[in-house]
RNA sequence: GCCCAAGUGGCGGAAUGGUAGACGCAGGGGAUUCAAAAUCCCCCGCUGGUGACAGCGUGCCGGUUCGAGUCCGGCCUUGGGUACCA
């Protein structure tokens, strides 16, 4: 008997599928196509486990459906420019674009051993010039259908480093380098205008039937569809109206104050006043972030301008505001303190008055500390008003309100977005340069196209913070494309999630002249299964999404690839436990793995000391406790990582690394591969046993399917151990059990799928398991013929009776009642009502 | 702050509103062996009881239901996102 011996299992079978080609798709008529697509990963150098779990689900899906009959497409690529290679530049020295392509070779390096059915002859990293170059294209149509536009917009500023910081740079309000207090800066910027399709992305959720509900809900969220009112405040003094925008128009008899945002026009006309100037160099403080904005000291100033209530008259203040965005809405608002919790903080602060408008329907306590803010549905008391209302529910309030105002030519009803525009312009080397020119004469030119790719110029240094090509003469002096004069290149790069906004159309048609190929896009689109984290659930979905109708606009991709992903998935990190110890200056020491010895419970070091263990913590290279991939094919093999790593959690979930659940994966494969050795085919054995092994087979087809199907995989697996432990135990005849072996390598085989051929082969299997036709349950052999049933009494499960899979309530009834059991508790009772579910349960209450 | 999730034995987790704890790990006991490795078999939520059994038990509080881990409301904790990390 041979043993199970992963390393040469493994080389030989991915020799097999490289030479027989079976992972390179091409476009087939008769056959139906499935894409399969994980998310791509950033080329940080170092595979790890997560992106070994993320291509093993894709993997799993690849291989049943290559079994299934389908032409699969499944390619992979690089998400390649970013800020890590130019931080790589600046602290190790060296160019970006080397190390970015060495980190590439290495990691394809570590995707190989896993045998992952990938097609790689597709394979693509986004900074290749003849991807960017076909990006620039995109952009220049995007350009000419209205797509792209420039306009003013806020960046953290580093006023010591002189450079834009991105919000990760910013720590604490800080520069990372610099640590000085970062401020907020306005630069004239280009924006993909994908407010225009707000309503369009958020009604589209709808028909992404195959989407988790929560990613939809997230993005809805993001979009922000809100109705409300738009109507302005006349100035005392006679100037300007200033218009606002509120989704609470029922609560304007609570008005206490008029905001503005710091960037309003009102505010900006104020500037050159000392005290407004130092208020408003205090409201740029700080970083962009939504959270800094949002959780920052809420400040204000008093502008001394008064507006007239538009219904009663009465004069406000005009306040400026930190808190308020110039993005979203008008940039202004009416403060109602009662009913808004940051207003009412406000107005505690600057001691302005607060109002109830509203009370609940059995409580009438004025608001102190906490605003009062109910569900929208929820019915509350009305204090005198305006439109006449008594008791109704906010949402019946704001419509009665929006109405009012109408009649009375005060304000309209207006939809608004939350949604804003994507800003896509970075300050930074490392990027796909945006293809336009700056000429004194013509203004802002396009490049022609027939110049494209602009390549990014290699001799570019990092000694200096700021873009290396601002300070680029010969790449960044140009003829202007118009008028031949001289004019500058934009030396803004793209963001990076342009690059990934538009791959996997790409990846139909890899080296295309053009964006796309009409005909392969065709074929190949859509995704059929999108796998990747679920940290993507907002950004990046939304934005390839966008991406995906301007491409069909600009007649890149047909008009029913609007909706590029027809299923996602979105998967779990992997973390594993931290071990802890305290250091001489009492700070943390992190402890490798392969450094502690695990013993009931507790982690022993080498010198006996204990360590602490915080379990299932994010893989973090500054916390020691990375499990390198590497190491565990080297010394269990691919098959083993593949299937611990689906093994132990749901798919969507965390799964921890734990040494011991490795082993254990490992070990479970030695003894599928034992056994399978020693069928002997020449064995008798009764028929009774022979169809016992066969009912378990079907039943492990059956559950298997379902739960590759329905990304149930630890469950899959689950079933898997059950039905390999039928297998060994039984007492069936040769003929049987090889028939149960060789299907349960092909149920293995989108999991292990090195050890199925081995054991295919083993068994005088024809061809590769890889592409032997997935078996299908016999939904005979699916149904025991005998069911036991729980019998409750009052809920609790007291006794449970065997009765034919088929028999009729009424009889059920009757042998639950005759149980002793119920008799005993009933003690002569009349039941006041029996429960019967068939196959399932039987409750009677007494 | 806001949006979205998750929370079940010592651990990872299973469970179309219908027997809570499948499967695996760790632990305990046994078989095999001169011994070990490997392998195989049995036990394993908590409390009480020799035992049959009884009571309790799915983060916390409340609700709907014949029946709730699952549905609803309110909290707590952890994680993801928060528009320039990818």
């Amino acid at each position: 008997m041979s043993r199970y011996n992963a390393a040469e299992i493994e080389a030989r079978w991915q020799e097999a599928w490289e030479k027989a080609g079976i992972f390179t798709a091409e476009r087939k008529e008769g056959k139906p196509k499935y894409y399969v697509l994980e998310m791509f990963p950033y080329p940080s150098g170092k595979l790890h486990m997560g992106h070994v779990r993320n291509y093993t689900m894709g993997d799993v899906i690849a291989r049943y459906k290559l079994a299934t009959g389908h032409n699969v497409l499944h390619p992979m690529g690089f998400d390649a420019f970013g800020m890590p290679a130019e931080n790589a530049a600046m602290a190790i020295g060296g160019h970006p674009k080397t190390w970015t392509y060495n980190n590439i070779d290495d990691m394809v390096e570590q995707m190989k051993p896993l045998g992952l059915s990938l097609d790689w002859s597709r394979m693509f990293a986004t900074c290749d010039p003849e991807y960017y170059g076909q990006q620039q294209a995109l952009f220049l149509d995007f350009l000419d259908k209205g797509l792209v536009y420039r306009k003013n917009a806020v960046v953290n500023w580093d006023p010591v480093d002189m450079t834009v910081l991105a919000n990760e740079q910013v720590e604490g309000g800080r520069g990372w380098r610099s640590g000085a207090l970062v401020e907020r800066k306005e630069l004239t910027q280009w924006f993909f205008k994908i407010s225009d399709m707000a309503d369009e992305l958020l009604g589209a959720l709808d028909g992404l039937d195959n989407w988790p509900a929560k990613v939809k809900l997230m993005q809805a969220n993001w979009i922000g569809k809100s109705r409300g009112l738009q109507f302005a405040f006349e100035r005392a003094d006679g100037g300007e109206p200033i218009t606002v925008y509120t989704t609470r128009p029922d609560t304007l008899n609570g008005a206490s104050f008029v905001g503005i945002s710091p960037d309003h026009p009102i505010a900006k006309a104020m500037e050159g006043d000392a005290a407004v100037d130092a208020f408003l160099a205090d409201a740029r403080k700080g970083g962009t972030t939504e959270e800094a904005i949002e959780t920052a000291e809420k400040l204000g100033f008093d502008t001394g301008i008064k507006v007239k209530h538009p219904l009663t008259g009465e004069e406000l203040p005009v306040w400026i505001a930190n808190f308020i965005l110039m993005d979203y809405g008008t940039g202004a608002i009416f403060g109602c303190p009662a009913h808004d919790q940051r207003d009412l903080d406000f107005c505690r602060k600057y001691d302005l008055p607060v109002i109830d408008t509203f009370f609940a329907l059995d409580d009438d306590t004025p608001v102190g500390k906490v605003a009062f803010v109910p569900a929208k549905s929820e019915k509350v008391r009305w204090v005198n008003h305006f439109a006449g209302l008594e008791e109704a529910t906010g949402e019946e309030a704001i419509n009665a309100t929006i109405d009012f105002m109408e009649a009375k030519g005060l304000g309209e009803g207006v939809t608004k977005f939350r949604l804003r525009d994507w800003g896509l312009s970075r300050q930074r080397y490392w990027g796909c340069p945006i293809p336009v020119v700056h000429c004194e004469a013509c203004g802002v030119v396009p490049e022609k196209k027939e110049n494209l790719p602009v390549v990014l110029p290699d001799d570019v240094t990092f000694d200096v913070p700021g873009n290396p090509l601002d300070r680029h003469p010969t790449w960044r002096d140009v003829p202007c494309p118009s008028c031949g004069k001289a004019a500058k290149r934009e030396t803004d790069t793209m963001d990076t999630f342009v690059d990934s906004s538009w791959y996997f159309a790409r990846f139909t048609a890899p080296r295309a002249e053009t964006p796309t190929n009409m005909e392969d896009a065709k074929y190949w689109m859509n995704v059929d299964q999108y796998i990747g984290g679920v940290e993507h659930a907002i950004l990046h979905l939304l934005y390839a999404r966008f991406f995906a109708r301007a491409m069909q606009i600009c007649g890149h991709l047909p008009e029913s690839a609007k909706e590029p992903f027809d299923a996602l998935f979105t998967q779990g990190m992997v973390t594993h436990a931290i071990y802890k110890t305290e250091g001489a200056d009492g700070r943390p020491v992190y402890h490798y793995p392969e450094e502690v010895t695990l013993k009931d419970g507790k982690a022993l070091l080498e010198d006996g000391r204990e360590a602490e263990i915080v379990p299932s913590a994010k893989m973090s290279k500054s916390k020691n406790n990375v499990v390198n991939p590497l190491h565990i094919i080297e010394g269990y093999g691919a098959d083993t990582a593949r299937w611990f790593v689906l093994s132990d959690s749901p798919p969507e979930r965390d799964v921890e690394w734990t040494a011991s659940g490795a082993e254990a994966a490992h070990k479970h494969l030695g003894r599928v591969y034992r056994i399978a050795s020693e069928i002997d085919a020449q064995a008798t054995g009764s028929a009774a046993d022979d169809t016992a092994l066969l009912r378990e087979m079907h039943k492990a087809i059956h559950d298997v399917t379902m739960g590759v199907e329905s990304f149930g995989f630890n469950a899959a697996i689950a079933k898997l151990y059950g039905f390999t432990n039928a297998l060994g135990k039984s007492k069936a005849g040769g003929a049987a059990k090889r028939q149960a072996a060789m299907v349960l390598a092909q149920l293995m085989s989108p999991m292990t799928p090195h050890l199925s051929e081995a054991v295919w082969e083993k068994l005088g299997g024809e061809g590769l398991c890889t592409l032997a036709p997935w078996p299908k349950a016999d939904e005979a052999m699916l149904v025991d013929d005998e069911v036991i049933l729980p019998i409750q009494i009052n809920g609790k499960r007291r006794a449970e009776i065997s009765v034919p899979k088929d028999m009729d309530k009424a009889e059920v009834e009757k042998l639950a009642l005759a149980h002793e059991a119920v008799i005993k508790t009933l003690d002569g009772a009349t039941p006041k009502k029996v429960i019967v579910v068939p196959g399932r349960i039987v409750n009677v209450v007494a």
